[in-house]
DNA sequence: GATGAATGAGCCTTCATTCAT
DNA sequence: TATGAATGAAGGCTCATTCAT
């Protein structure tokens, strides 16, 4: 019978992963050291390992993490009746996440894209918060094409990639230029899509 | 009088910042070790650190290379009298030089952002690569707006920044999905182009 | 009056040396991890504790366990009346344990014959194991001696030690060749006697 | 063109092997860390590791040269035309080497024998060591037969394992009693021979 | 007694850098 | 200039051992 609840595991693997955000946001994944995850966490080496097997297993967690949240953002805004609508709600919950705070998670973005170069692991996770968004935001144009609300010549699937390159994009700008404004990137989206989906503006 | 002319000296070191290209394009900065530049340029270590005297400093020649090309690629266009034309020209530059093929400039671009954020120097080498370019298309959305082309509502510094968001963005999106089309991406710049300048689609 | 009774901490003992003794076997005393044993014998680290302070008394405990029972081989039978037929059962004792089954109590042998090398108490299990059984040994032929049996030039200490390097010399061989047969090894010791004790082979 | 001759590139190997065997022989295989062997032989990690790219190869290394050594030892004797004198050669040659000195090469001897348990590098190692040598004496047994000098029902194959397994426990009892004396070893193998191969002794 | 999460010293190994030749 | 053997600090990881529950 376990003394410890399954909770208190959980947190401090929550623990860990939060160092190790932090570390890797700092640092970049490849300059951080463990010990610096130790020292950040307040954790020793062996503990640390009891939760993750190697530096490799915690950069996964890290990216994983930060792509389910991407997923979320990206998805929590396709409710909406209207197509429009949605992906505005889309762009401007990841420009609320990514945007306008979270210079970590941006950071982080940054190095997941360059470490999921050559680790197949981190590029998995990559794809697995990217195709699933995207394919919702192609199903909802598709949906506004069956409605006859864009025109037959738009394609899905360029659209949404045009979509996530732009916000993509931004969080590099933001990146280089922390004072580049969040609502200016959010009206400049709104000012785009009605080009991005064949519609005349208004 | 040097014993080795000028010219020999330089044409090494343009050999071993290729092979550091080549290598650092393969495996990351961090991954990347000298000893695979050695290898890489079939030169010796002491050779090597003839020309550069740490790893920092060949990283920074590859980052500086990088980025006079891009600044070049992006200039290179802005010559066209019509400002629109010369927005067209620097994308189709772009998405030639780093869209249609140079998978390994892709990857060098990745990977300089992201060792932008902890390498003083090679962000400066990123804002040189970059602020130039911006300033001139800004410059060129200017002069059309005093020419009345664009509404004076028109933010230039915030199309500008659009334009490249877009450009990175879609680097990324290449480097994950080697079969997206640079001519589909070509397309759909031209087809942001009006709206990003407020001017109707013609 | 004790909490848990003795037969039970004893049982638990056994228990805890039962399993060292097949990871030692499996994996040597240097390869094999307390973690190893504490899953061999699904007991936790702090309850093995309880039982051995340190890894060194779990390897000791081992390798007492193995010279007890080796000097018990050795010495069950030496109580023949006949001198040769006393040598004879104990190499069929020897054989019969060590060489046509216990391929784990070989290994466990030559482990510590290795360990024994640098660690003081395993060298003392070890002469406590070796040197008993071959005092009986020397007492049997210098008994042989004065009856008359054997001539007197016969040293019997070095016969004794012979004997043993030969068993000692083909649990090696046996380690290296699981084919060799016992029964061949037994006939072997058979001939070799009688030249060892000074006698002719009736 | 190599500026250092491969002569001194062989020769810092043999330093390296040299000092690895010394602490080897102190410590044993596993408790022997590689720091141990850079103290011993003066040279930093790095270069120990231009020369053997894990602690592992080292330690096969070691095993090695003691296992051509040894099938030297045992083949040279082999040589005399007489098979009886040939088996008296080479037990004459082993006992020179690694019963009157060489306590470092029984360690390493024994060590190598616990360690071909668990390392199949190591295992080909002895079994090179030791079935070169076996074969070479079961020949030499097989033509005393033809010979007519052994009697029919011999089995070359027990007689030779049984030369070696004698000389192998010897060294075992050596390693455990320093003062045990070579001569007597090599007396008491010549009493035995003659049974060994069936003949009578005189 | 029993549990197992936590500790941390220390191991093997790498790699940027130097320097005698 | 060019070579490449040598350096050694530092990194990732393991595992014997402890102790609060």
């Amino acid at each position: 019978m376990p003394r410890v609840k399954p909770e208190r595991k959980a947190a401090r693997r929550a623990e860990i992963i939060e160092a190790a955000r932090v570390c890797f946001a700092r640092n970049g994944f490849r300059m951080t050291t463990l010990q610096d995850v130790f020292a950040e966490s307040g954790l020793s080496a062996g503990c640390v390992y009891n939760y993750f097997q190697s530096k490799n297993e915690l950069m996964l967690a890290v990216a994983d993490a930060r792509h389910k949240a991407e997923a979320r953002i990206m998805t929590e805004g396709l409710e909406a009746s209207n197509p429009v609508a949605g992906l505005v709600a889309v762009a401007e919950a990841f420009v609320a996440e990514y945007l306008s705070v979270g210079e970590q998670s941006r950071r982080i973005a940054l190095e997941t894209w360059a470490e999921s170069l050559r680790n197949p692991a981190i590029l998995r996770a990559m794809h697995q918060g990217l195709h699933g968004p995207r394919k919702q935001i192609v199903q909802l144009i598709e949906r506004g094409k069956t409605m006859g609300w864009f025109p037959a010549d738009i394609n899905p699937d360029m659209a949404a990639r045009t979509m996530i390159a732009l916000l993509h994009g931004f969080i590099l700008q933001r990146l280089w230029d922390p004072k580049l404004n969040a609502r200016a990137i959010l009206a400049m989206f709104k000012t785009l899509l009605p080009s991005l989906l064949g519609v005349s503006a208004n």
